[in-house]
DNA sequence: TCTGGGGTCCTAGGACCC
DNA sequence: TCTGGGGTCCTAGGACCC
C-alpha cells in the first residue's frame, strides 16, 4: 500500500490493528486439557459446586452441554433437569448425559498465564481484562493492506497465527475479533464463536455492526435494551442513527459512549493491565440465614481472606466494607474509610463486624467483605520519592519504616483504638484525622 | 429459576470547605 | 438578614462485564 490510506481511513486511528482474543468455555477447556475423556461429551463446570451435589451456579458449560439448555450463571440444579448427570462416569459410553465439575480456579490460571505469555509474545501492548479475555494492539507488528488474493488482509494472517500459536502452545482454542478499534474488536470475537475468526476491516465497521442486536454492543446490558426498546432501538444500526441528545438525557455519560460504540467509534488506546481498584471475596449461605453468629463467622473467615490476598498482592487499604444480601435479591453495601492506608488483617475484621451489627437480625443469604482505596507500597514509595523531592525523608529508617509525622500518627492510633461509639462521634462530629501521607501506615507501624 | 463469585465504572446526595 | 457557587470526599446503589 506504501503508506497509503484507504478511502474514509484517513483518520490516523483508523489503521490501527486491535485484536480482541477471547478463549472458548475457558474452564470447560482447562477440564479437558487433563481430562482428555471429556472432549466432545457435554460438560458443566458450576461454582459453588462440590462433586454429587446439586446447588451452585453454571460457570461454564460446553456447546454440547448448551446443546441441552443449560446456560452460564443458571443454577446447578436446574442444569440438572435440562442435563441429566452421569452418574458412572466409567460405563458412559452411549448414556445420555453430562458431565459437572467444580470450578478449579487455580489450575484455570495455570494455563491462562500460558496463554498469557503468548500473548505477551505476540504484541507490544496487551490488556488483560479477565482470566480469558484480552486486548492485543498489533499495528506495529502487522496492517490492514491486502494479500495477494486481495479478499485477504495482512491483519487477518497475523490473528490467524495468534490463534494457531495458542492452540498449538497451550492447547485451548481461543475466538478472535480484528478491527481497527477495541470495541469493535470485542463485537467481532463474541460473532462467531468457538474457535472463530472474525475480520473487521476499518472501511466496514459501520455495516458490520448495524445488523447486530444493541445487546452485541459492549456495555448494554438487558436493562438498558429494555429501555432502549422502548424508544424503538432495537439494532446497533438504530443506535448509530438515534439523536444522541436523547440518548445523552436519558442515559447520562453512557449514552454518548453506547452512541459512539454503534458507530463503531471507539478511540480508547490499547493500555497495559492496570493495578486493581478492590479486593473482595463474598460467599452464599446454602440457606438464608437469621442466627448471628452464623453471619459473624463468615464475615470473620472472609475479612481474613481478603485481607491475606491484598498482602500477596502488595495491596493496602483505606476503605474497608461488607456486602449484605437479602431475601430475596435485594443487595446492601456498609463502607467505612479509615485515615489511611493499612495492611491489617484484624481491622478488616472487626470493621467488618461491626458494618455487620446493623443487619444482626437480618435474614440473610449471601455475605461479602471488601477493601478499596488501593494504595501499593512500592509504587507510593516511588511516587512520594519524586514528589517530596527528598530522598532523605523518604528513606526507610533502620527499622525499615519510614518516619511518618507523630500528629498523624497519634491520631490514627486513637482512631483505631476508640472503642465503637467514640468512632462514630469523630466521624461525623469533628473530622477524622487527616489522610496518612506516608503511605505506608499499618496498625503494626503504630504499636 | 429462588441467583455464584469477582470485578469496573457511574450517579446522586450529603458533609464540609473556601 | 438573606444570599451564592464551586470543589472534594464519602457512602450507597445500580448497571454491566466475565
Amino acid at each position: 500500500m506504501n503508506g497509503e490510506t484507504l478511502p474514509g481511513t484517513t483518520d490516523a486511528g483508523e489503521r490501527r490493528v486491535v485484536l480482541h482474543v477471547d478463549m472458548d468455555c475457558f474452564y470447560a477447556s482447562c477440564e479437558r486439557l487433563r481430562e482428555p475423556g471429556l472432549v466432545g461429551r457435554p460438560l458443566v463446570v458450576g461454582m459453588g459446586y462440590d462433586a454429587g451435589e446439586t446447588h451452585g451456579a453454571v460457570a461454564t458449560a460446553s456447546y454440547e452441554a448448551r446443546e441441552y439448555g443449560v446456560e452460564s450463571a443458571q443454577p446447578i440444579s436446574q442444569a440438572l433437569d435440562n442435563l441429566p448427570r452421569i452418574e458412572d462416569e466409567d460405563s458412559a459410553d452411549g448414556v445420555e448425559g453430562g458431565y459437572y465439575r467444580p470450578v478449579d480456579l487455580d489450575f484455570y490460571k495455570e494455563v491462562s498465564t500460558q496463554v498469557k505469555e503468548v500473548l505477551h509474545d505476540c504484541a507490544d501492548v496487551v490488556r488483560e481484562v479477565s482470566i480469558d479475555e484480552a486486548y492485543l494492539d498489533v499495528t506495529d507488528r502487522t496492517s490492514w493492506q491486502a494479500v495477494a488474493d486481495g479478499e485477504r488482509t495482512l491483519a487477518e494472517g497475523y490473528a490467524r497465527h495468534v490463534r494457531e500459536r495458542i492452540d498449538r502452545e497451550v492447547g485451548v482454542t481461543a475466538s478472535v475479533g480484528v478491527a481497527p478499534n477495541m470495541s469493535t474488536a470485542k463485537v467481532a470475537s463474541d460473532h462467531d464463536k468457538p474457535d472463530g475468526l472474525v475480520v473487521v476491516e476499518p472501511g466496514a465497521v459501520q455495516e458490520f455492526l448495524a445488523p447486530l442486536p444493541v445487546e452485541a454492543v459492549h456495555g448494554v446490558g438487558p436493562v438498558t435494551a429494555r429501555e432502549l426498546g422502548e424508544l424503538g432501538i432495537e439494532t446497533a444500526g438504530d443506535l448509530a442513527t438515534a439523536d444522541p441528545t436523547v440518548l445523552q438525557n436519558r442515559f447520562g455519560g453512557r449514552g454518548r459512549e453506547m452512541y459512539d460504540r454503534a458507530r463503531g467509534h471507539d478511540d480508547r488506546e490499547v493500555t497495559p493491565t492496570g493495578r486493581p481498584k478492590s479486593l473482595s471475596r463474598e460467599s452464599a449461605f446454602t440457606e438464608a440465614t437469621d442466627e448471628a453468629e452464623a453471619k459473624r463467622e463468615k464475615v470473620r473467615a472472609l475479612a481474613v481472606d481478603v485481607a491475606d490476598r491484598a498482602r500477596q498482592r502488595g495491596a493496602m487499604y483505606r476503605t474497608i466494607g461488607i456486602k449484605v444480601v437479602t431475601p430475596p435479591f435485594d443487595v446492601n453495601t456498609r463502607a467505612r474509610s479509615l485515615p489511611g492506608p493499612v495492611d491489617d488483617s484484624d481491622l478488616v475484621e472487626s470493621v467488618a463486624l461491626d458494618l455487620l451489627t446493623e443487619f444482626a437480625d437480618s435474614e440473610v443469604r449471601k455475605l461479602g467483605v471488601r477493601v478499596s482505596n488501593l494504595s501499593f507500597a512500592a509504587e507510593e514509595q516511588a511516587r512520594l520519592d519524586g514528589w517530596e523531592g527528598s530522598a532523605e525523608a523518604a528513606r526507610p529508617d533502620e527499622s525499615g519504616q519510614r518516619p511518618t509525622d507523630e500528629t498523624e500518627t497519634n491520631d490514627l492510633r486513637r482512631w483505631l483504638d476508640a472503642d465503637d461509639d467514640e468512632r462514630d462521634d469523630s466521624v461525623s462530629g469533628e473530622s477524622p484525622p487527616g489522610r496518612h501521607r506516608s503511605g505506608q501506615a499499618s496498625l503494626g507501624d503504630f504499636g
